[in-house]
DNA sequence: TTGAAAGCGCTAACAC
DNA sequence: GTGTTAGCGCTTTCAA
């Protein structure tokens, strides 16, 4: 392979030095439209395009953001990561993905200070395995924003929504429509489970702000939020007997795979048990029957995310860390109050 | 911020040349025991890390593979790109992840001499907006496997199932149920709908094999391979009244926005009409009713995908170019069958 | 087995 | 406004 057109080839065909070529190919200001164009020329003629390679090194930075997710095939977070990809890019950044399944060790790489530090000049990060602590012990000059529930310390930023009024929001609407066996499907009692316990912590208050006594064995565990487990956990509930007459699913996916369970053995949804569920992914909108949900602003959320991370990365002063709620609101659809006509 | 630790740094503490060091730290062969102790320590002591960017520059590659996909949203494809990332993962390879919304200007972006080429060392992709034509004019030098439907022109590697026997095969089961009106929703009869194309192929093949003539205006077109499309056309479909009793869908979210259509007309499924979609998302599974369907081997796609890529970056005379099919299978579900019991 | 030193191609401080 | 030049930090050829 022959080699590569460098910019002192162009400087040299161009009759400028390479500062001058520099200049041009970066649109810095100081240059004479005479020499611009010859330049211009130059460049068309060898057929120049820069090495970003080298570009990174001598600027000791890599025009890449992370974005860190548990899992890319939850539709929550592709979704997401579409908003952000766009995001980015318009501010000429590429987005690096990874997905970590949830596990610590994985995650922390991506936070610590390693080898792979440079790769990225900040990162866009959904926490599963971590918990708070390990959060805290990370590159302190690393640019980070959080999704998802965990409280900022001040160093970075937490973009999310407010997981308890969301859910106490869910449930309420359960209640309202005259159920008294509401059950919660995806409690994770455990230290990385605090947007689940978040989410428990909403549907305990709306409980308690109607005077409701809370049934604790109706609130089940999941591992993860997807359909496998949420039919799995519905499978429990109704082979204890005494089943629920609604359920508040802690996510879409959940109460896909709850619904799956319920009309497989014969009841109906919402008739037998109302289901409500949580992310307003595009799945709920065409199931049968439509999915109650909690719909966060993803488009909020993303753009924000990526917004204070362009932020932190481009300041040398880091900015405090700041607590962003982004807006959501509770859609009503079949699988809490039924289509008007359908067989 | 204070200057970051060196490779002179290391090599002067441990009494070395950077030469030395350089080989501790990438584990070549060639050093003793006790050298290697020796930098061993003054690496931990320092605290150094390699800079993956100047590593990059000398090198003159990036470590990374870019996946590039028209929609990363489409469980299809996060399913696929979950595959790719570990594949890759487990290689020393980073993914960079794009999607194109299949605009053919900025997918060219990805395949052409440009100035991002260096940030990659190959390509994955998926093209959508780009014909035959267009991806023929590419940066020769590019490791390039593609996925989906654009026949190998000898330069890069292809990987995909038989569109055609697969389409046909679904048809065949909606005919061997008895079914006499079968449509087609989601042909695309222009220079970049090849792998539509194939499919409504296979859907003619199934018809004509068994001598049965078929009705064009029931195969449909749509834009996008998604559930709102697919509800779309079925609406379509049914204002025209004398409806078809089978519809061959070419993707899942296709079947699974029709027969949201389909129920909310009052219409069953598979009773009056039977539905059978292609790829065999998850969603497919979980579905009321569940989704018969192509099952393509995602993770034969995906691992051998990467697997074709790294052979090609890492050899200096590039290998033909293969035509690669994985297996899939028919796999028959309620969207056809109807379910034993259930009320 | 190790050392010295020449790049990799670009940026940017400094001089003119 | 433009040129000179010293890095950026690592890899790798060549020599010892």
């Amino acid at each position: 392979m022959r080699r590569e057109v460098t910019l002192r080839d162009v400087a040299e065909l161009a009759g400028v030095s390479s500062r001058t070529v520099s200049n041009v190919v970066n649109g810095y200001a100081n240059v004479t439209e005479r020499t611009r164009e010859r330049v211009q020329r130059a460049v068309e003629e060898l057929g120049y395009r820069p090495n970003v390679l080298a570009r990174n090194l001598a600027q000791g930075r890599s025009g890449q953001i992370a974005v860190v997710v548990p899992y890319l095939d939850t539709p929550y977070f592709s979704e997401l990561l579409q908003s952000v990809i766009r995001a980015a890019r318009i501010s000429g950044y590429n987005v690096l993905i990874d997905q970590t399944d949830g596990d610590a060790e994985h995650e922390r790489g991506f936070i610590a200070h390693g080898s792979r530090r440079l790769l990225f000049d900040g990162v866009i990060f959904s926490p599963l395995g971590l918990d708070q602590r390990a959060l805290a012990d990370r590159d302190p000059a690393l640019p980070l924003v959080i999704l998802g529930e965990r409280a900022s310390d001040g160093s970075f930023d937490h973009v999310g929504i407010d997981d308890v009024a969301a859910s106490r929001q869910a449930t309420e609407h359960l209640l309202d429509l005259g159920r008294h066996r509401v059950a919660a499907i995806g409690d994770q009692p455990y230290a990385t489970g605090e947007a689940a316990q978040l989410r428990t912590q909403g549907f305990r208050e709306a409980h308690t702000a109607r005077g409701l006594s809370i049934r604790e064995d109706l609130i089940i565990g999941t591992a993860r939020f997807n359909r496998p487990d949420g039919a799995r956990a519905m499978a429990d509930l109704l082979d204890r007997g005494d089943p629920p007459d609604a359920v508040f699913c802690y996510s879409d996916l959940v109460a896909l795979g709850a619904i799956h369970t319920i009309l497989a053995r014969g009841l109906r949804v919402p008739e037998d048990i109302a289901v409500i569920g949580y992310d307003d992914i595009e799945d709920g909108r065409y199931s049968n029957p439509t999915v109650s949900t909690i719909s966060p602003d993803k488009e909020w959320i993303a753009t924000t995310a990526v917004e204070r991370l362009l932020l932190r990365i481009g300041s040398s002063t880091p900015p405090p860390g700041l607590e962003l709620r982004a807006p959501h609101k509770l859609i009503v659809r079949e699988s809490t109050t039924g289509r008007a006509s359908r067989p």
